[in-house]
DNA sequence: TTACACAATGTAAACGCTTACACTTTTCTT
DNA sequence: AAGAAAAGTGTAAGCGTTTACATTGTGTAA
């Protein structure tokens, strides 16, 4: 059944079909109500390939992220979608993986299904080097692309971010204000978000005047179980800390597992935060103190730029909003002043 | 720049063209190669519109799910999604939440974008009522329609399934057989699989001649915490358990931290598995040991039934598979006559 | 009354592919 | 060597929309 049936049934012509279906063009109200009333009957639904084919779009925006299965990724994905649905778009999702050799490949398959924008979840898609990045600006070239808590500089890429740099200075910079020196930061290997946070940490070390030893920093990409048995290592070698600030909460979660293997009380010896303010956080016992960036307006944020640019409208190219902090029980420390 | 570009830089009629872009038809080795390298000097990629229009497919699945940021649906999307790229599928991802109303609309959408296939992920898809899972029915009428952990009676619908009832029958057997008597069976409102872990529960105190309480059955949707809370205010009116069994990995982390808030020793004065074997049960202090309906497998699985019925091939309506058990730090009864 | 603006509708040409059918050339049979 | 079968290619008719342009009708100003 197509326009052609509709029109015939409703004694007028494809055309009026098509301008009630699509709404923009004048139709009387009365023929507009008949060929409504017909369409309804029939049960007739627009065949989105024509309808691509004389728009070229299909109202659908793809989801770029590593692994959809990640708890932060998986909730932005989630946000994201009902978001997007709100403005009739649908959602093509596409998990990349962590090698960045794919994504190049992943992003001309999205572009080749002809979406109207690519939202690239979590700032592990944005590389230290512009080489790396080039697949995102060719891409922009062509269609909007926006990055969820990543920073990119290239025309036609919007940037969605929370300041995890402030928040880890925040965080740092309470403790050593309160007098702990021994803080330990342990991150991810080297994405845009975590390098900024790690910055964050030592800008408050730099700030107190203070020297940060190197090994009060971990960059290691590895399981809750890894994380654990590394700092249990760490600790056999006689290395101990009052804090340990983090990336994420996995990495929080294995701060936690090491302390409750070596009999060190948290928050009394040991304090512990995490970051993302993930579900995993409520698991554990204590439950974790997090930094909250605040995701589910970072995903409304991200539509909106979107809708925003498919109407022409002037968007900048980079948004930035303040991470909040949610306080429970792996810390003991007052961050009124902080956060 | 459309296929007739291609064609008459290559020298060929357009016919041509497109059977080197499906590879289904007769093209000498020549041609073929003379194309392709225009093709690629060109940079031409077909139009989807257009050949979804002729072709009318789009080579495109739909994912239903509730909540895409829940941990088990979460992890089935991932697994769902990169086994359907192995097939040069893509996914369209719909979230519906829980209230089943919503969902013959989101079907509707789906099926208005020309999907090849709808997955419905996670046994909350099937109701009680024939009525309520029409709009699946409906559905299928038109294209396949595959239950990833539901079951559902009707032509051209597939359900991928894990022999819950048995999983939860072989742990409580086990307790049982080892002469515990007070089992808590703690659950979600009634889904499919709900349903099914119940009776394989009640069906252990059955064979055993042993009469289950009422109060050893609990239907609880809500937080960990409210779990945990749940458990306690129980506690408080004197009423204990040996062992929690658990429809799902939530459910046994509330009734840890219920134990680690009331000092009770997990695993010596109380034991609990989960369900799922999902990440969340790492992340609590003992480790969750929890059923694994190997869902990796489950998807693959389904995936692999879609596949089948496009390529015209004779599946059975239901397959079931058999769960494991991952056994961790919450118990420690010898689970092996069972698993 | 004429001329004109404007609203409502129709006609027909895209949009970029697939593929049935027709045609030509090559290869195989006997 | 003739005829049949197979291989390779082209022509043109869809697929179901959108929309520029043409047409008709209706109210309004001169």
């Amino acid at each position: 059944m197509n326009i052609y049936d509709v029109s015939r049934q409703a004694g007028v012509s494809i055309a009026t079909v098509s301008r009630v279906l699509n709404g923009n063009a004048k139709v009387s109200e009365a023929t507009r109500q008949k060929v409504l009333k017909v369409m309804e009957e029939m049960g007739y639904t627009p065949n989105v390939f024509a309808r691509g084919l004389g728009l070229n779009t299909m109202q659908t925006v793809g989801i770029m992220c590593a692994d959809s299965s990640d708890s932060y990724l998986a909730t932005a994905i989630y946000y994201l979608e009902q978001e997007l649905r709100n403005y009739d778009y649908d959602v093509l999702l596409c998990c990349t993986g962590y090698e960045w050799e794919n994504r190049k490949k992943y992003m001309e398959l999205l572009l080749s299904k002809r979406v109207d924008a690519v939202i690239l979840a979590g700032s592990n898609f944005v590389e230290q080097t512009r080489e790396k990045n080039r697949y995102i600006a060719e891409a922009a070239e062509k269609i909007p692309v926006v990055v969820l808590n990543g920073y990119l500089e290239a025309e036609n890429v919007y940037c969605a971010l929370c300041d995890d740099a402030d928040a880890l200075y925040r965080v740092t910079k309470t403790y050593l204000n309160a007098g702990k020196r021994d803080i330990l930061f342990l991150g991810r290997s080297l994405s845009y978000s975590g390098v900024r946070k790690r910055s964050g940490f030592l800008q408050a070390y730099e700030e107190m005047g203070l020297k940060c030893r190197k090994n009060q920093i971990i960059i290691q990409d590895g399981t809750i179980d890894e994380i654990r048995d590394l700092l249990i290592g760490r600790a056999k070698q006689g290395i101990r800390e009052e804090v340990i600030v983090t990336a994420d909460d996995e990495l929080a979660i294995g701060a936690v597992k090491y302390a409750k293997s070596l009999g060190i009380q948290i928050p009394g010896d040991l304090e512990v935060v995490g970051y993302n303010n993930s579900k995993l956080g409520l698991c554990c016992e204590p439950e974790l103190t997090s930094v909250d960036n605040k995701l589910e307006y970072s995903c409304m944020n991200v539509v909106n730029v979107l809708m925003k640019v498919f109407h022409h409208g002037r968007v900048p190219a980079r948004t930035m909003i303040s991470a909040d902090l949610a306080v429970r029980g792996t810390t003991s420390i007052n961050f009124l002043g902080g956060f």
